[in-house]
DNA sequence: TTGAATGGCGAA
DNA sequence: TCGCCATTCAAA
């Protein structure tokens, strides 16, 4: 009889044995298994004669879930490279990538993918049957007859009122509602494609030369290049071939609706669907099973979809591939982007990155010819020119209320010339801190260790990390003292500022408090393209992916705070936040100005920003690196432990150096450290950072490390995980 | 992780 | 001795 070796959702790094009692299960299915007490669903990965334990040790699967999609040995290989490379238990990994709805005890695949057509009687009569009135039908009638068939979702596409419109035509025998299992190829139609440049057209050619086997690219564009048109006509190659479907991953979930919204315009008789944990679970299972089927032809979703099942796929794109979003940050903290190469890799196909601001690492492998590197140093429209970067001394005695006289003046200038400003303030609330004039006490959260922020109009103090809210006090808890003062500015302080200032202007502050409501973003930047605003305030938010025509001036509050941070990766990131929301100024024709305030003029980061000089600055931080022993120099791992009482968070930080410094010398170990946050939502915090010259030597370290980790009693009192690649250290 | 079993301790 | 808790252990 054969064996299952299954993957259950267990944080143990094991699969589990059980009999398969004449279910005839495949590798890839879907099972529930007795686990315990308990019945667990979980995934058949091997299939074996003879299991480690005696045969009557090992219970039957209870039911095999046939007939459903399974997860391909594709995948299968990645998840087991992730469940190596990131040293998670593979069971974890493969019921985490499952949509919700398959991790249920039950079959949830018996739908099949429904599609209308026209029936053979409707083939031999022509629109004019319809009623004259009924244009939802006709509109449908239209689109099928050019289409052959259509799902439910192309349907609502074409009208909101999709539903009864057919339902009518069903009754009357036109349409006919038919299982899917290819799309109809439609007539190519003539879609308006814009012009290449220069730069655009040789990255294109290049990568549509090399379509078949694995090779990385990395598409270096400034802003407003043209990135995304590069994209789109790498897709067009891509999918020219039959079946062939293409997988694009997007950082934010904000960013996928934009990208959808264009790649529909171009691509409208390609099926796409998109994934991201903010659909439901019906819709998200439908969609991730349309791009197992091969149905989808464009899958694009945020980190999570780089495990999508993509039975042909033919090119990976990642865009904006240095954002931090693509780093999980819990659970199996994997990187989609890295992950995205292996599976290009694995699957033998190219993968484009693509960013105006790529991280280190993957300048460093294009610099070292892992990558192919692409260029886009023109704007996609000629006669936009990049905004001019200015910095504007901050030390100066004239400040009021944090903005410099020049600021508000250049303010001033654009209020009277009827265009937009953009303040950036990377700082929610009224301010940061509430003071004691006296004893200079500041309220503290009780929870982390930070600082709570004032919103005033609330009248609460919030902490930024924990949720923890409270009322603001009325009086020093410390001192008595009743004269408390916020102090330092955040967005609402800085909205209030400008409403002072600038009586006649619009304001309008965008953060995550006032977008909290859904489609308030959405209605925001309605606001803003139909000129209803003129001065922006907001958070890096507004630094991603949004178009403003009309603005003309970029200003940036307080950044100085990253120059001298003491995470080595503060400055790449500081300098690719400005890079982009840099690119929100002088978009389309009027030239733009970027003003930033900072008590360090003269430093080098400025000083290529001013000069658009991304490479420089790159060069100059990798030569830092290289100096330090600083990644992508090494390759590094973050071992991080926390716990209601500091002690056993202590202890097994300890033990596990102890370990570490035992073993393999190829490695450098740290000393154990509180990250700055010692304290967060109640848990003391701890971690030990090893790193190693090679990548192999890093592996072969964790593998025996974590074996004996996971031994230590201590490990079991604590919450601990390891994050390989930390970008936060 | 979950859930059950174990063991210590105060109350009765 | 009961009941409650914290701790420990197994899961195929």
């Amino acid at each position: 009889m054969s064996i299952l070796r299954v993957a259950l959702d267990v944080p143990l790094d094991t699969l589990f044995d059980y009999l398969d009692a004449g279910h005839q299960a495949e590798v890839g299915m879907r099972v529930l298994v007795p686990f315990g007490r308990r019945q667990m669903v979980g995934v058949v990965l091997e299939i074996v004669e003879q299991s480690q334990l005696d045969n009557d040790a090992l219970k039957p699967v209870l039911e095999v879930y046939g007939g459903e999609p399974t997860l391909s040995s594709e995948i299968l290989r990645l998840l087991n490279f992730c469940a190596d490379y990131y040293h998670y238990p593979l069971g974890q990994i493969v019921m985490s990538v499952l949509p919700g709805r398959l991790r249920e005890a039950r079959l949830a695949l018996l739908e099949k993918i429904l599609g209308y057509r026209l029936s053979e009687l409707a083939r031999q009569a022509s629109l004019e049957v319809l009623p004259k009135r009924a244009l939802i039908q006709r509109r449908l009638w239209l689109a099928l007859e050019k289409q052959g068939s259509l799902t439910a979702e192309n349907l609502g596409e074409t009208s909101d009122n999709w539903h009864t419109a057919i339902k009518a035509m069903q009754a009357a025998g036109w349409v006919e509602c038919v299982e899917l299992k290819h799309v109809i190829p439609s007539a190519p139609s003539a879609i308006a494609r814009p012009a290449l440049n220069e730069d655009q057209a040789a990255a294109v050619e290049a990568v549509t030369r090399q379509l078949t086997g694995f090779k990385a690219w990395l598409l270096h564009g400034i802003t407003g290049s043209g990135k995304t048109e590069v994209y789109m006509r790498l897709l067009e190659s891509a999918l020219a071939a039959p079946e062939a479907q293409v997988l694009v991953l997007v950082p934010e979930i904000n960013l996928t609706p934009q990208l959808q919204a264009r790649f529909k315009a171009r691509f409208p008789h390609e099926p796409m669907v998109a994934l991201h944990s903010q659909m439901s679970d019906g819709e998200r299972l439908r969609n991730w099973r349309q791009a197992e089927s091969g149905l989808a032809r464009i899958v694009i979703g945020t980190r999570l979809s780089v495990f999508t099942p993509i039975p042909n796929l033919k090119l990976v794109v990642v865009d904006e591939e240095h954002d931090g979003s693509y780093k999980q940050q819990d659970g199996m903290r994997y990187s989609a982007r890295d992950v995205a190469v292996v599976r290009a890799k694995q699957a033998g196909i190219p993968i484009v990155l693509g960013s105006a601001t790529p991280s280190l690492e993957t300048w460093h492998n294009s610099q070292a010819g892992r990558y192919a590197l692409l260029t886009l140093g023109q704007r996609a429209v000629a006669q936009s020119q990049l905004p001019d970067i200015i910095t504007l001394d901050a030390r100066t005695p004239q400040l009021k209320d944090g903005l410099t006289p020049a600021l508000i003046n250049a303010l001033h200038d654009r209020l009277a010339k009827g265009e937009q400003s953009l303040l950036f303030i990377n700082r929610r609330g009224y301010s940061p801190v509430l003071l004691c004039s006296a004893c200079a006490w500041v309220a503290p959260c009780e929870r982390c260790s930070s600082r709570l922020v004032v919103h005033l109009r609330q009248r609460r103090l919030k902490c930024h990390h924990c949720g923890h809210e409270e009322r603001i006090h009325v009086q020093c808890p410390n001192c008595g003292n009743p004269d408390l003062h916020p102090t330092g500015h955040g967005t609402q302080r800085l909205e209030a500022t400008l409403a002072e200032l600038f009586p006649e202007a619009r304001v309008l502050r965008v953060d995550r408090d006032s977008t909290r409501r859904k489609g308030a973003l959405e209605d925001m930047m309605a606001e803003v393209h139909g000129r209803r605003v003129d001065i922006l305030v907001g958070t890096q938010m507004l630094a991603k992916g949004h178009d403003f025509p009309n603005l003309t001036l970029v200003g940036i509050i307080d950044t100085d705070s990253a120059l001298f941070s003491p995470d080595f990766r503060a400055a790449e990131r500081l300098f690719a936040q400005l890079m982009q929301v840099a690119g929100r100024a002088g978009r389309a024709e009027k030239p733009g100005e970027v003003l930033i305030q900072t008590a360090f003029p003269d430093h080098v980061l400025f000083e290529a920003l001013k000069r658009h000089d991304y490479a420089a600055f790159a060069t100059t931080l990798l030569q830092e690196r290289k100096t330090a022993m600083f990644p992508p120099y090494c390759f590094q791992a973050l071992l991080r432990a926390e716990a209601q009482k500091f002690e056993p968070v202590r202890d097994f930080i300890a033990e596990a150096a102890n370990i570490a410094y035992g073993l393999d010398g190829a490695v450098m170990v740290y000393d154990p450290v509180r990250p700055t946050m010692a304290r967060l939502n109640g848990m003391e915090r701890a971690q030990l950072l090893v790193q190693a010259e090679h990548r192999q030597a890093l592996q072969a370290f964790l593998k025996q490390w974590m074996g004996m980790l996971r031994s230590l009693p201590l490990a079991a009192k604590v919450r601990w995980s390891l994050d390989v690649d930390p970008l936060e250290i």
